[in-house]
DNA sequence: ACCCAGGTGGCTT
DNA sequence: AAGCCACATGGG
């Protein structure tokens, strides 16, 4: 049943900094007895991972360039495209050094995080570099994630979806073996699964006004077909331009889509002055300094500035 | 009590 | 096109 699958030689891998970085909600550090996590020096997790991706639960591990994955379905190529190994991310960051400060790239520590950007002098000292990946997620349940996300912060974003593959989704047979406690882990609803839900019930479940959302859109998933554009994603209820970049960038792997949420407001305030109500100059900006690179510079900075 | 969180829909200028 | 504001919920 279980599966295990080895790669070697990886680089600008890692697992904290891929699964926390806002792109998806289901993966969480292994925690020991105690409900423990161990930390590095700047703060990340630096042990195993197990979450969810499609109908498959995992856990991970990555050291010294080896990455092994312990899986209760999927194959190789399935794992590796969803981490997206293919990519060289050294070419994109030495690109992107050239447009964005050296210093965004590189790990920092907790105390460090809420100082200003504009009297942020980091100086010469060098620091191992940010490596985050831009996953391959199932398009589906990349746009439900960002319908809940809306106006909503990230701890309680992760509860609703889980809360939503327990009562919706399937338990993964032989995941009860990959987590400490032998929960069981659920697959994300399937599409017909989520269309049929009574929007009541997500309220009873605490899902606000995003309740009635949520099955409206699987329901038009179901009967237009699957979204492709960013105006097919625009037409849905609950889907404006943020959402619909996030589910372009991180669902249908559009790597050029630049999502501007509170925080890159923030960050666009702070480092080049925008105010904060100029989406529009924000985006053109980005297409103009970052082109086709847009959605991973957004990430980065999206990781550098929330941590 | 008030503000915020990976915002959007709808209504008014 | 741009500017308001309500929308559920929970944490600080």
């Amino acid at each position: 049943m279980k599966k295990k699958f080895v790669f070697n030689g990886i680089k600008d891998f890692n697992l904290a900094h891929i699964f926390e970085c806002g792109q998806c909600f289901r993966w969480n550090p292994v925690e020991d007895e105690n409900g423990n996590v161990e930390l590095d020096e700047f703060g990340n997790p630096t042990g195993a991972y197990i979450g969810v991706a499609g109908a498959y639960a995992a856990r991970m591990q990555f050291q010294d360039d080896t990455l092994t994955i312990e899986a209760t379905g999927g194959d190789e190529s399935f794992w590796w495209h969803y981490l997206d190994l293919d990519t060289d991310y050294g070419v994109i960051k030495r690109e992107l050094r050239k447009v964005i400060p050296s210093y965004v790239l590189e790990e920092r520590g907790d105390s460090e995080a809420n100082l200003s950007l504009l009297v942020k002098k980091r100086g010469s000292e060098t620091r191992p570099q940010i490596s985050i990946r831009i996953l391959n997620q199932d398009k589906f349940e990349t746009i439900i994630s960002f319908i809940i996300s809306q106006n909503n912060n990230i701890p309680r974003i992760k509860k609703l979806i889980e809360a939503l593959c327990e009562r919706y989704g399937e338990p993964i047979s032989g995941s009860e073996e990959l987590t400490a406690d032998g929960r069981m882990l659920f697959s994300f609803p399937t599409i017909e699964s989520v269309a049929a839900i009574n929007p009541s019930e997500l309220a009873e479940m605490k899902f606000g006004y995003r309740a009635d959302y949520i099955p409206a859109a699987a329901k038009r998933f179901m009967e237009e077909g699957e979204p492709e554009s960013y105006e097919d994603l625009i037409a849905y209820l609950g889907i404006g331009p943020k959402v619909a970049n996030c589910i372009q960038l991180f669902g249908l792997h559009k790597v050029d889509a630049f999502p501007i949420d509170t925080w890159v407001k923030h960050i666009m305030n702070d480092m080049y002055g925008f105010k904060e109500s100029d989406t529009r100059g924000m985006a053109q900006f980005a297409e103009e300094r970052f082109g086709t690179l847009a959605g991973y510079a957004q990430q980065y900075l999206f990781f550098y500035y929330r941590k």
